[in-house]
Parts: structure tokens; sequence; C-alpha cells
RNA sequence: GGGCGAUUAGCUCAGCUGGUUCAGAGCACCUGCCUUACAAGCAGGGGGUCGUUGGUUCGAAUCCAUCAUCGCCCA
């Protein structure tokens, strides 16, 4: 086996000539004592992974520098700095960890960047609590101490899951670990919004957002949760301004707005109401005139299908008086309170004045009726509060441009979604009916600060421009001062008359330039130009939006700029794989609030990181949610830190493990080797390419679990369950088993070696394990950085001879277990002769292969039926198993009979196919010809158990 | 309310451009074994009208429609 490379990609010289000047220095070699060392019976992952991870790091193996080869880059989707590794993290940092270390062994200069963001709103809640326990209030304290100690808690804790992923065996190039407020990922923020500002694609306005009174933040649609509550609606009667004593009837959730309302709207085609538009009526209990309008977007089922436009408190309201040029007019002060625009409960909270507003509309007459209803409403996912629609000056990014170029990124096949039909999900949301300009500031301290700056007035205000404040938005205040200067034409103003916007840009405003700013690509272009457009993105559905979309418009905008010609492509990565939720038996995300999640690092501690791995990865395919069956203690209800899949996967790494055992035990000698050893070594070799071929276009599809799988089947069941006892010596007694010869166990520490490499990527750890405890290894001649093994050329002819004597085999056990004869004691196997059996067991070795495995003391080939014998078929051969037993001659009829039935029917149903004119000529020749052989192999077996009947 | 996706064995899931690699895998289950690598194991076995009802086709788990149930996104 050729190494990938030399050696692994040196960090810098002093690494470079550990590794190269002593690769053919034997006093460097593993002390591992080899074959003399007594292996447990089980498995210890324990000290195995903590050795392996420190050897790899050791050796630098996990870093890259850009060179020659052709780079494979993944960069981590940044956990959140107050974040805790849990499933979501392992399973899809276990996948980028699969797909990152086959790159590496396949040659390819790997690269995977780790880091952390910042998440504003998240961070600054943990820092708020933490203030609070020290007994200081954020109100308190200045913007820039606040910041401090957000810095220190960041320090702390903020590499807490960086430190977990290492234990899930996670090979991340540690030395390019970012933050996105670091210092060089914070001026590409503040470089892409200005330069977005110059671009006229950042606006400054008045937006309907998601505002939590209680927080007084806007919260972005992910912080917003939306669960159906119980509601009343409220049918609210405003009288005609011309006829007091008529009226018109619509429905509310919130009456406590009506204060706000300026029109009554109806449907334009509704028969009910049409000869109503254009009139006047009257607000109740403030008998303020406003018009009822028609417009479509009225709903002529919900309630009384009239409905009151409120622009101020409903975006859809706001629609609507946009189209009808309508007024705007906002009752509520930024904590929930009305504000003397409401004109009456001025100051009550916006639930206390529902309360009161209801009695208020009852003693007037206006309140109709009131009826129980369930609807949405959208809670702050922080403080619970629930969200008000409210009316607020905040920075917005245009999407238009952007979300046409995401779109055609992915239409185009630039970028690829793995799975397909995620795109669907993609396309509805970047739609230009559905896509919504971005609203990045955020009224938060823990982040980039915008970078506006306002001039002040005398008065105490800012300096307007047409009723609007005059805005400066440049990279420094220097470059804002010069900006005002030149707008106002005073160039006396200094620095202390211009103030800085006080929010901070929206974390994902940071995220998005992820794929350029880890390589400091709006600085330098020299790592960019290497690294990007990186390899794979493996993320969660659920920020294909926030995250993957942005992503991909910033790597459209900003890469040719940067990199000019020397761009391989605009896009951020070419592949994207999208991971499922990982849930529980209930389909319920898991979650630590929920408290249905087991603790990532528990189920490591109990099953071995390489269990874990393997369980994660078995359970689910791209996309699709994983769910991921944590049993609960029935007692406590708490979920426990067990896990079936993960026990499989420990199981497994087991299995291997005493295969090993089983290997080394062995004794060799010069002896020949024997027909059998030759022919099973043959067939597991090619058996195994052909597991590596699949492995190969599964990989490609990204079908890790189907890898997984394929190599679990071939290593516990055709190599450990067949292949190795097939070679396996005999026992002589006495603790000794007879030698093998050398050359069958160079072949097995040769394929077996094969099997760790190829698995490797899956489970690191006890590969790399088994890997130096099956050769001496010299320095650097690690499993982690050897050549990932391609398939070769398979014999399909040979694993199809071998495949019938396994089934010959199954059924002389089945035979056995069933007529209650020992599978130790010795029989002698009959086999009809035909050219077919001639043929079959004219490849050298069968025959000793069937006999050593299903212990069978002669094999002879026969024209007639020996009496005293168990009769099988096995493919188109006829068996005979000699017993000393008496045979059951009708249960025996009743056995063929019941297959004779079974091939007789079958025959019938292709027959009846091949007969059908329409079907031979309309159906491809290779179709019908299958069936015409199908036929043939049918018939075969129905003459074979006629006779075998007939004989009985 | 609009949309997307799912429904295959007791459980979790594969099943690609319709056709013997089409009814599969793993786990669980049942039977027999502590056989000198492994009981975290070995050998054998039983489970499914592919959610419903129609349609297209020589042929449907697969394509189309309908309904049902579930999940998610958006309002």
């Amino acid at each position: 086996m050729v190494p990938a490379r030399e050696s692994p990609r040196p960090a810098n010289q002093s690494i470079q000539t550990f590794t190269h000047s002593n690769i053919h220095s034997f006093t460097h070699c593993f002390t591992h004592s080899f074959k003399t060392m007594s292996l447990s019976t089980r498995y210890n992952p324990k000290e195995t992974e903590a050795k392996w991870y420190a050897h790899w790091e050791a050796h630098n193996y996990f870093h890259s520098e850009p060179d020659d080869c052709e780079p494979f880059t993944i960069l981590i989707p940044p956990p959140n700095v107050t974040g805790k590794l849990h499933m979501g993290h392992m399973l899809n940092n276990t996948i980028q960890d699969v797909l990152i270390r086959r790159a590496r062994m396949q040659g390819k200069n790997a690269c995977w960047v780790p880091g952390t963001d910042h998440a504003s709103i998240a961070t600054e809640a943990k820092v708020v609590q933490m203030l609070r326990k020290k007994g200081i209030k954020k109100g308190d304290i200045s913007r820039e101490e606040f910041l401090k100690y957000a810095w220190e808690w960041k320090e702390e804790y903020g590499g807490i899951i960086l430190d977990q992923l290492k234990k899930l065996g996670a090979s991340c190039d540690w030395q390019r670990t970012r933050f996105t407020m670091e210092p060089s990922l914070s001026d590409a923020v503040v470089h892409v919004f200005v330069d977005l500002f110059k671009k006229g694609k950042l606006y400054r306005g008045l937006r309907m957002t998601n505002w939590d009174p209680e927080a007084k933040t806007v919260l972005s649609n992910e912080e917003v949760i939306h669960q159906t509550e119980n509601s009343q609606l409220f049918h609210i009667r405003y009288p005609f301004q011309d006829n007091p004593g008529d009226g018109i009837t619509i429905a509310t959730q919130r009456p406590e707005t009506i204060m706000a309302d300026v029109a009554i709207a109806v449907h334009p085609d509704e028969p009910k109401y049409r000869h109503l538009v254009g009139k006047m009526v009257l607000i109740p209990l403030i008998n303020k005139p406003i018009p009822i309008i028609a417009d479509s977007y009225v709903d002529r089922e919900f309630g009384t299908g009239a409905l009151k436009i409120t622009p101020a408190h409903d975006q859809n309201d706001l629609d609507v008086g946009k189209r009808h040029n309508l007024p705007v007019i906002d009752i509520l002060t930024e904590d929930g309170k009305l504000n003397e625009h409401a004109q009456i409960l001025v100051g009550e909270d916006r639930f206390v004045a529902r309360k009161k507003i209801r009695k208020l509309l009852e003693d007037s007459g206006a309140l109709i009726k009131l009826e129980d209803y369930s609807t949405s409403i959208g809670r702050s996912e922080r403080t619970n509060a629930v969200v008000e629609p409210r009316l607020t000056n905040q920075w917005f990014l245009d999407m238009k441009d952007f979300a046409k170029t995401a779109l055609q990124a992915v239409k185009s096949g630039e970028v690829k979604f793995y799975p397909e039909n995620m795109w669907n999900m993609y396309y509805q949301w970047l739609q230009e009916d559905n896509v919504r300009d971005w609203c990045i500031s955020r009224q938060l301290w823990w982040g980039q600060r915008i970078p506006a700056w306002y001039l002040k007035t005398a008065a105490g205000g800012r300096w307007t421009v047409d009723g609007e404040e005059a805005v400066f938005v440049a990279e420094n205040v220097a470059g804002a001062l010069a900006q005002a200067k030149a707008r106002t034409g005073n160039n006396s103003l200094t620095i202390n008359d211009l103030e800085q916007d006080e929010d901070v840009v929206d974390t994902w405003f940071s995220s998005w330039l992820w794929p350029i700013s880890v390589f400091d690509g709006f600085k330098t272009k020299e790592e960019l130009k290497y690294y990007y457009p990186t390899s794979v993105l493996v993320t969660g559905w659920d920020i294909m939006f926030f995250w993957v979309a942005r992503m991909i418009m910033a790597g459209y905008e900003w890469s040719e700029e940067l990199l000019g010609t020397d761009l391989k492509g605009k896009m951020p990565f070419h592949d994207v794989y999208f991971t499922g939720m990982v849930r529980d038996n209930k389909r319920r995300k898991m979650s630590k609030s929920l408290g249905n999640s087991p603790e990532a690092l528990e189920l490591i501690e109990n099953y071995g990181a390489d269990g874990v791995r393997f369980g994660m990865l078995l359970s689910g395919s791209a996309g699709n949610d994983i769910i991921f069956d944590a049993p609960f203690d029935p007692a406590t209800k708490e979920v426990l830190n067990e896990s079936k899949l993960c026990e499989q996967g420990r199981n497994f790494c087991n299995k291997m493990w005493n295969a090993l055992r089983l290997i080394k035990g062995w004794e060799t000698d010069g002896s020949e080797q024997s027909e059998v050893n030759a022919l099973a070594v043959k067939w597991i070799n090619h058996k195994f390419d052909h597991t590596l071929a699949s492995v190969a276009s599964n990989f490609d599809q990204y079908r890790l679990g189907d890898v997984l799988m394929g190599l679990y089947q071939v290593i516990w069941d055709d190599f450990c369950s067949w292949y190795l006892e097939i070679i396996k010596p005999n026992y002589t007694g006495d603790g000794v088993s007879e030698p093998l010869d050398r050359k069958t166990y160079e072949a097995t520490i040769t394929i077996f070696e094969k099997m760790m490499s190829a698995l490797h990527p899956f489970m690191p750890f006890v590969t790399e394990e088994i890997w130096h405890q099956l050769r001496h290894r010299h320095e650097g001649n690690d499993c982690i950085v050897t050549a990932y093994p391609s398939a070769g050329r398979v014999d399909k002819a040979l694993i199809q001879n071998v495949e019938k004597a396994k089934d010959a085999i199954t059924k002389i056990r089945d035979a056995r277990s069933s007529k209650g004869v020992s599978p130790k004691e010795p029989l002698k196997l009959h086999v009809q002769d035909t050219p077919s059996a001639r043929e079959l067991y004219a490849m050298t070795g069968l025959s000793g292969l069937v006999q050593k495995i299903g212990n069978i003391s002669e094999l002879t080939l026969m024209d007639n039926e020996p009496a005293g014998t168990v009769a099988f078929i096995s493919g188109t051969e006829k068996y005979f198993l000699q017993m000393d037993i008496t045979i059951d001659m009708e249960a025996e009829r009743a056995r063929l009979m019941k297959d004779l039935e079974y091939y007789r029917g079958f025959a019938g149903s292709v027959e009846k196919k091949l007969d059908n004119e329409r079907f031979v000529s309309g159906a491809p020749l290779q179709v019908v010809e299958s069936e015409r052989k199908k036929l043939a192999d049918a018939t075969e077996k129905i003459r074979i158990l006629e006779e075998a009947l007939r004989k009985l």
C-alpha cells in the first residue's frame, strides 16, 4: 500500500524535519510489543482514543497550508459560543470528519476550518445573567464596560464546544480556529457594510419588525417561536357616521388596537358589503371617522368578512394601508404600553388594556360577540414575551438581486444540494413573492457596531435632510467626519459632533462572510485563492435560508472583486450536504429544554467515540430527520445516555478487536499454501473490491450510512464469519493450533489493514489502533495518512461460485440443526453429477472449503441417489447429506412439495409474461432475455424436485 | 389558509431513469449453542396486500390523481 503522501503536511520547519529525517530511521519505530502482548478480550476505547488523538495532533496531521495538491476544504458551521456539544453537533461534525478524513487519505490537501460564532442575543443574555448574579445591571454600566465582561465570558466559556469536538475525533485544523468577532472578521463585516451602502443596497427605514417589548429589541424570524394558543375573537360594531343606528361588524383578536385603525376593509366581490364601500364609520369609544375600503386581501370566510385595518401593528394591514394611501398610527410604546395616540387607556400595558377595553366596549354596546379562537402566537425565544409587530427604524439589506443570484447558483448546478429535493424548499423561500429584505440591525451591544454616524444638533437631536436623519457610513469615524464636513460644508466639525449608531449587526451578517473571512479574504487573496471555493458545506436544513443562502449571496457578491481572474468559481462551496434534525422517538427535536436528549459526552463515555460515530451515521440518510431512539428511565422519566445504535458500533469495534486477537495468536511457518486458503484469499480480496466499488459511488452521493453499512457487512460477515473461519488453522489441543502458512498470514494482514484504512474515516480510533497492532510501523506510517483504498477488478464468477458454496454450507447447517445432528459430527456429502456441478467443483479449493466449514468428511459427485440421505437443493445443484438417522418420508415429501409449488407458481407467472405478445415485443431485449433465463432456471429446479419426489 | 415532505417488517430506514441486485438492510424477536478470537459472541429461523382508492402501462413500492394520517416551512 502506497501512503497517500510521504509525510504529513508540515506546519512549519520544525515539524517537517521531525517527520522527514526520521522516516527511514528505525530508532523511532513504534515500540508496541508485537505478538507477545496478550490483548484484552474487550476493546478499550478510552485509553486508545486519548492516545491516538494526541498522536495525530503531535504529528500535525490536521493542519493545512496551501500547496500544489488539490484542496479539499470544509468550513465548520460555527457553533454558538454559548453552546455545548449536543446530538446535532455530533451528527454534523461526524459527517464532516468522515469527509475530511477520506479526502486526506485520498492525498488531497484536506483543510477543515473550525471556529465559533458570537451569537449576539444568546451571548448577551448569558452575560446579562452573569452580571445580574454579581449584582450589576446592564443599564448601570457603559457599553465599553459591558463588552469587557462579555469578552471575559467568551474567553472562559467560548471554547468549550471545540474541546468537546476533539473527544469525537474531529480532525479540524485547530491552528486555524476563527471567531466571528475577532478583529479580522469584524473588519470584514464593517467593510461589506460600507461596500453595500455605497452600492445602494443598504437602507434605513421604518419597517414592521418582530419586537420583543421586554428585551426592547427587534428579533429575527428565527428568534420567534410560533405556537397555537387559545385566544378570543372580538366582534365589534363600528357605527356609520351618517347613520349611527346602523353599522358594520368586524372581528378582531386585538381590540386594544382599534384606536390605531385607519379603515375597515371588505372584499370587493362580497355582495353583503359591496354597497358600503366608501362610507365612513366611527371607531367605537373614540368616535374617529375612518373609511370602508375594498381590498381582495380580505378573507370573506373569516370572522364577519369585514376587517379592521391597523397598519402600525400588522404587516398585512400595513400592505393594505399602503395600497390605499392610508396613514399609520402607532399607539404602542417600546415596552408595549399604550401611548398618547391611543387617546384612551394611555400608559396601560397592551394586555391590561385588552381586558379594560373589553369592559368599555361592552358598556358602550359595541361588543357584539365574543368567540373562542385558537391562533398562532409568536413569542420571543429568549424572554417568552408575545412578539409585537412594530414599526421601527432599522437597517435593511435589499434582497431582490441577492435572492435571484442565490436561486440561480443552485438552479444552474454551480452549487449542488444533497439531497436534491432540498431545492424545493430553497426555491420556495427565495421566490420573489416570499423574499423580504433582511433586517440586519439589532438593539444589542455584543456584536459588530454599525459603522454609521449621525450629526448631533445643538438642540440635542440629529441633523436631518428633507425630514430624514442624515447618515454617514464609513469604515471609521474619520471617514464619517469627512463626509459630514462635505455634506454640511462646515469644516469646523469634529468627531465630537458625531454619534455612532447604537445598534450592532445581526450575527448572520458575520456568518454569511465565513467562507471568505476565515481566510482573511477581504485583506489578502493569498489563501482565498487556494481554498475558495470550498468543497462541501455540511449543515442542517433548518438554517438553509439564514445561513446557506446568504453565504451563497455573499460569495457571488464579493469573490470576483477579491480574486479577480484567479477565481475558480464564485460559489462559496460546490456541494451542500443537508443533515436532518436529530429527534427523539416521538419525533420531537432533541433539546436541552425538553430534556429528551442524551448527553453527548456521556454517550462517548459509554460507547467510545467510534461507537457513537457509528450510531449517528447509521441512523439516517442525508436530509431526513434522524430518529435517535434514546431510552427513558421508566421510573424517573429521564432520558438515559444509552443507545442501541451506539451499542452496535461499540460491538463492531469489539468484533474487529477480537479478529485482531485471533490473527495475532497464530503461529506461522513456511509450509505451502493450501488450495482452500488460496481460494479464500482470492475470494476475500475480490469480495472486498466489490464492496469498495460501492463505497466509492456511495461516497460520491454522500450516502455515508450506506458506505458504513457496506463496510460493516464485509468486515463482520465476509471477513470475520467466513474468511477467518476458512483459513483458521486446526486446533490440535492443549492450547496449540497448527501453524498457518506465511503466505495466507501475510495476505490476511494485508486485507485486514486495507479494511481498516477503508473504515478509518468513520471509526478513526479503533482502526488506527488495529493498524498499528497489525504490523510494526515506522514513524509517520499511520492509518490516518495512508492511501484510501480503491476498488480493483472484480471477478464476479469467483464471488458467485463461493456464494454457491456458502449457500450449500448454510443448507448443511440447516439440515444438521433441523435433524438434531451436531455440527461437530463429520458427515458425507454427495452432489448429483451434472455438468454444472462438475463445473462448480472444478474450481480449485472449493470442495475443500465446503468440507472444512461444513464439517464434511467426504464430498463426492454421484450419479444415483444414495440411501439414508437428506436431500437439499442449492442453486441448481442437488445435494445428499449422509446421516445415520431415519428419514421422515412424509415430512420430506411435504418439504419438497412446498418448494415445488413455489417454483411452479413462479414459472407460471414468468411463462404468462413471456406468452404476452406485447411484453415480448414491447420490453427491452435484455429484460425479455432475463425472463427467459428465469424460466429456464425455474424449470430446472422443478425437474430436480419432481425427480426427488418420484424417488421418495 | 398557502406550500413542501413523508407514509415499505415490531422499530429505524434503503430501494436511483417503472422490469430477479425487488420486496431489502440493521436492530428487535424466536430456536439451538459458554464450539479455544469475540455471549459486546456463534449457527439457524419467522415477520411486510410497500397508507387508501382509482388511473397510465404488457408490467407499478416506483409515474399521475384522490383521500387519510403525520411532520415541517410560511402566513
